[in-house]
DNA sequence: GCCGTTTTCGGCCCGACTGTTTTCAGTCG
């Protein structure tokens, strides 16, 4: 047993973020970026860093060399790392928190921290408002507004915003620049084009003969609070509700590399300009071009750039430097699972539980949706705070559920199910013969997170040994922006649901997405079987299923992988007895 | 500090916008 406390791949990946930003302020070359690299590698590895530092293999991990392996080691037996330590001494105090504020980059906060001995944002701003910036050299009276107002606005708006928040909102902008006479293509772009589950900001990109125009048009949208950056290329805006939107407009004929160029990741784009250097030539946004000639090879189109490079054009969602550009040059790349291949929701709450429509009223709009079926899963008893099912009353549902399907047509099959809690024993709080009923039985934890590895893990494979159990519900429990994930053995879980053919599911509520991409891939891996359901609430919600789809995506899974792709009468062979 | 379809040494992505400059540095993505 363990006696120290673990430190996680994400701590670790941590404090290898923290030493490339603080040589990057320090104005070292080159070794911020393998810090990084290194660190990615780590947070986005299956296996626990801890494992795989005692049994020595620290260098097998891309990016990981004898240097970092070296500092990885440190930082698994002791949990912190002295040369951190020694490079925090070395540089002016509290730059690195000064640097986090947008304007500001290594040498103002240098300058700012030595010059006028500012630590911290409050100092900062306390420096602005007596007016002392800007008699330091390179400053000026609009630098100082600039930094105040950076500094307001980083108080003002969260890091991040979820991908279910962000999207539609994007989209909008995106219909109403569509809408406009002098806008040809529009896209979106960056981390919302890749379907990240968290968004920073939104980037746009569109071609137009008139930019000015467009430009003009999209500084003035309603919602718009502030413009950070006007130019004929590229306009950033704030909009009231915090969230920064950037506009490039460029020319039709280099749309494709725009496109490639603005979705990113910068990792991928990085991946793919070294091999367009391998061949002497130059990848930016207007194209890809051969650096002997002057003549461009592509660029009009996005899959024409991919092509140009010996490679498969590769799914957005996939753009992350994990992998893909390889499975590219060698064909291999997953055939991935379509926005529209899911056939029906496997997790569904109705009035009956916490849900706001009746079962009726799910059903109708699941229809709607062109599902052929859904599966009922409210909460049974023990969840009082969700107003769970008595064995009775779960009776009763299915009973209704029978019911309606009878007086249906057909085409739509309401399943009777269940979302059961997994108790701190890991039995679930059903009895077996009520769950023989069901169609649908998930399992899920919804309390005891504080429980240690062990206990959790322990848990949640018991409850996968009870033969009613079909589906993991959001096996992980976080939150985004606002939960950890439980601390689980998930290669363990993993192996335990592909022996027993326990499907994981990957919830698909905007605040969930649990399965992550980064978690689904390893299941997969180890041959595990998904299912995706919404956790609507509401009728509405039913349409997060977008966003469980776009997890499998970035997941590298394919439509095979995912158990509620499949017709009424193959997915109920996949469900267990 | 890492890494190899030119390689175990010599490279390591690229351009736009802003502000403070008067030819460019800093910052960002």
């Amino acid at each position: 047993m363990e006696t120290l406390s673990r430190v996680t791949n994400i701590e670790v990946a941590a404090i290898l973020y923290e030493v490339a930003d603080l040589l990057e302020i320090k104005g070292v070359r080159f070794k911020p970026q393998a810090y990084r690299r290194a660190a990615q590698a780590i947070e986005t590895l299956p296996e626990d860093i801890g494992d795989i530092a005692r049994r020595g293999d620290l260098d097998d991990i891309p990016g990981v060399g004898k240097g970092i392996a070296g500092k990885v080691r440190e930082i698994v037996e002791t949990g912190s790392l002295g040369y951190l330590a020694t490079l925090c001494e070395e540089l002016p105090e509290g730059v690195q928190y000064l640097t986090r504020l947008p304007g500001i980059g290594p040498k103002k906060a240098i300058a700012l921290s030595r010059e006028l001995g500012v630590r911290t944002v409050d100092d900062l701003e306390a420096a602005a408002l007596a007016g002392r910036i800007r008699d330091l050299p390179g400053f000026a009276e609009k630098t100082e507004a600039n930094i105040l107002a950076s500094i307001q606005a980083s108080r003002a708006a969260q890091e991040r915003r979820l991908l279910g928040q962000i999207l539609p909102v994007a989209r909008d902008i995106e219909k109403r620049l569509r809408s406009l006479s002098s806008v040809g293509q529009v896209s979106l772009a960056g981390s919302i084009r890749r379907r990240k589950e968290t968004i920073g900001d939104v980037d746009i990109l569109a071609t137009s003969p008139d930019p000015k125009e467009v430009m003009e048009v999209f500084a003035t949208l309603p919602g718009v609070e502030r413009v950070l950056a006007r130019g004929t290329t590229k306009t950033s805006v704030v909009l009231a509700t915090g969230i920064q939107v950037d506009l490039r407009v460029v020319e039709d004929g280099h749309f494709g590399a725009a496109l490639q160029y603005f979705t990113g990741s910068k990792e991928h784009n990085i991946a793919m300009r070294k091999l367009a250097i391998a061949r002497n030539w130059r990848l930016n946004e207007y194209g890809l071009t051969d650096l002997a000639s002057g003549r461009t090879i592509a660029g009009e189109d996005e899959a024409g750039v991919y092509r140009a490079l010996g490679l498969a054009w590769i799914e957005p969602e996939l753009r992350e430097d994990r992998g893909e550009i390889e499975a590219a040059r060698a064909g291999t790349l997953p055939d991935l699972v379509g926005y529209d291949a899911v056939r029906g929701d496997l997790h569904v709450h109705t009035r009956w539980s916490e849900g706001a429509h009746s079962i009726e009223e799910m059903a109708e709009a699941a229809r709607a949706l062109d599902y052929e079926y859904i599966a009922i899963c409210d909460h049974a008893e023990s969840l009082h705070i969700a107003r769970g099912l008595s064995p009775e009353r779960l009776a009763d549902q299915v009973r209704e559920i029978e019911r309606i399907n009878r007086a249906a047509d057909g085409e739509f099959t309401l399943l009777s199910g269940t979302e059961c809690n997994i108790g701190m024993d890991g039995t679930v709080d059903l009895p077996d013969s009520i769950l023989a009923d069901l169609d649908v039985v998930v399992a899920s934890v919804h309390s005891g997170f504080k429980q240690t590895e062990e206990e959790l893990t322990e848990r949640v494979i018991t409850a996968m040994g009870n033969e009613h159990v079909d589906i993991i519900g959001h096996p992980t429990g976080r939150i985004l922006l606002a939960r950890e994930p439980y601390r689980i053995n998930l290669p363990a879980v993993f192996d335990a649901a592909a022996t027993l053919g326990v499907l994981m599911e990957i919830n698909a509520f905007p605040g969930r997405l649990d399965l992550s991409d980064v978690n689904a891939r390893s299941a997969r891996e180890a041959g595990v079987r998904f299912s995706l359901g919404s956790d609507a609430h509401n009728r509405e919600n039913l349409r997060f299923m977008e966003f469980g789809v776009a997890t499998a995506r970035r997941g590298w899974l394919s439509a095979g992988d995912i158990a509620n792709t499949r017709p009424l009468s193959e997915l109920r062979r996949l469900l267990r007895s």
